[in-house]
RNA sequence: GUCCCCAUCGUCUAACGGUCAGGACAUCGCCCUUUCAAGGCGAGAAAACGGGUUCGAAUCCCGUUGGGGGCACCA
């Protein structure tokens, strides 16, 4: 067993699917309060239902745990002191604890049916019986008479002996409290299946106490099973951890979040291209908060700052509006280089805009992500405003922007006076390039609006565009004095 | 049926017996402005209901209602 001492925390997920946004919260708090707390975060791969686990499913979900950048100190693939850190790999562990507990009158095997468990239940139900539980039937066979009839290959089942004389079983939970359950409501639960494999609830234990797992951070939907894992620690004559049980993440209509509300799955959110550190820092304020000001936690802030002192006991709604909020505050907060790298340029490229070789030197790309950037929320959002830049000669005018900008009688003299100034602006840069426009409407007697709304559709094609010194900067003076002129023949046919 | 959990603006939340119930997202308005953003300023918007306890309750207690979860040889 682990040291008293040091946090242990784990994160255990069921590879019966992919991980989603309530098992990645979950994630994201244990492993923060590890990393708070100086512990040690364990992941723990609990598919003990072979029918429903898949192999392809843990590395979907060891996939995401990586994007969403939470480290674990010990698990299935970096190993560590308490392995196997899967709990098919562990089987011999389940079956030796169950048959210590047996050995020591904790546990005992039971011996009835499914068809006399249903009818008792029935029978219970049909009278009212508060206690619907198993009606401990096998409890008192003679110890010696058992083991004769599994040595004779009776088919039987494992159940844990919960103490007549146990009382109210109190659990001190880190968000909820206390939580007293009723003693009544304790049944002999079954620990180990006919099959010969362990239960949910006896395998968790077992692993938790082999590991020394100090703090046990899961879904509320596990609280009320709490009190028989409490059971088992105890039979094992492990010290019962301390719970924190968070709330369940709902969708808008406050239904448990669904495929019906839209993506659930955490490689979704990436493969949408949501950056890791925005999704990981929307899902710790999720039910989490620093105090009631703070909407922006980076990670490193989260792994110094977490406690569970300020998770929230309510439910809380997936709103995916602030996550695209949150995403946008990460995605500003990128220098010109970064955002150029990691976003613009793959974007551009996946959109074939760009080949594998560039063609702009690196500063362009600066320039281009640098008035992108305050106008994008997914890395998508590029492509589309950054087309004009790559249509060359081959330019598509917006009809509408056509027609509002330059089918007008003051467009060609607009577009006329921005030539003449355009073809002199020393150095062709953006702040230059501003300067040179800035004199003209006045100049011209056009109206400002009107006079950058030609010149806008001339170059862009569209009256909405990225800012004008920049947009004619990466376009290059070539490129916009043929925008000019062939813009002009669109200006002959306004009526 | 039974046990357990939960209940503050539309949403995430702050406050931990005394505040005009604060912030953020969203919405709306104004400002900035050559478009679109970004940014700035501002507005509307909340204690589920009923009883207690207390000088005083969003805060403590009880009940009701409403949501959620468990009660499996699922996890």
């Amino acid at each position: 067993m682990a040291n008293d001492q040091s946090v242990r925390v784990r994160f255990a997920p069921s590879p019966t699917g992919k991980l989603h946004v309530g098992g990645a919260r979950t994630a994201i708090y244990n492993w923060a309060f590890a990393r708070a707390n100086g512990g040690t975060f364990i992941l723990r791969i609990d598919d003990t239902d072979p029918t429903r686990s898949t192999e392809e499913n843990t590395q979907i979900i060891l996939r995401a745990m990586r994007w969403l950048g939470l480290d674990w100190d010990e698990g299935p693939d970096v190993g560590g002191p308490y392995g196997p850190y899967k709990q098919t790999d562990r089987m011999d562990l389940y079956r030796e604890a169950a048959e210590r507990l047996v050995a020591e009158g904790k546990a005992y095997y039971c011996f009835c049916s499914p068809e006399k468990l249903a009818a008792d239940k029935a029978a219970a139900e049909a009278r009212h019986d508060p206690f619907q539980g198993y009606q401990r039937t096998c409890r008192n066979i003679d110890p010696a008479e058992a083991q004769a009839r599994v040595d004779a290959g009776e088919s039987h089942t494992i159940r844990i002996k919960v103490p007549l004389d146990r009382g109210d079983v109190v659990i001190h939970d880190a968000v909820h409290g206390e939580v007293t359950f009723n003693a009544k409501e304790l049944d002999d639960f079954i620990i180990f299946r006919s099959d010969g494999t362990p239960t949910y609830n006896f395998a968790t234990v077992v692993d938790d106490a082999m590991m020394g797992i100090t703090h046990v951070i899961r879904g509320d939907d596990h609280l009320s099973n709490t009190p028989r894992q409490v059971m088992v620690y105890e039979a094992l004559g492990a010290p019962v951890p301390t719970f924190a049980h968070i709330s369940m993440i709902l969708g808008a209509d406050g239904k448990k979040l669904s495929k019906r509300h839209g993506a659930t799955s955490v490689e979704e959110y990436r493969d949408a291209g949501f950056l890791s550190d925005a999704f990981v820092n929307y899902l710790a304020l999720l039910g989490w908060a620093p105090d009631g000001e703070t909407t922006i936690v980076p990670r490193d802030v989260l792994a110094r700052t977490f406690s569970l002192e300020h998770v929230s006991k309510n439910p809380s709604t997936f709103d995916p509006k602030k996550l695209d909020w949150v995403q946008q505050q990460y995605v500003m907060t990128m220098s010109d280089a970064d955002f150029a790298q990691t976003i613009l340029v793959p974007e551009l490229r996946k959109a074939g805009l760009e080949g594998e070789a560039l063609s702009h030197e690196a500063h362009w790309y600066e320039v281009l992500a640098s008035v992108l950037k305050p106008r994008t929320t997914m890395p998508a959002d590029v492509v589309e405003k950054s087309r004009f830049l790559y249509a060359g000669d081959a330019l598509e005018y917006d009809e509408k922007s056509v027609d509002k900008n330059l089918r007008k009688d003051y467009a060609p003299a607009a577009l006329d006076a921005a030539r003449e100034a355009l073809a002199a602006v020393e150095p062709w840069e953006a702040s230059a390039i501003d300067g040179a426009l800035e004199p003209l409407p006045e100049a011209t007697g056009i109206n400002k609006r009107k006079f950058y709304g030609a010149v806008r559709v001339a170059e862009c094609g569209n009256q909405v565009s990225p800012p004008m010194g920049e947009s004619l900067e990466l376009l290059g003076r070539d490129q916009v004095l043929a925008r000019i002129d062939a813009a002009k023949a669109l200006c002959g046919t306004a009526e």
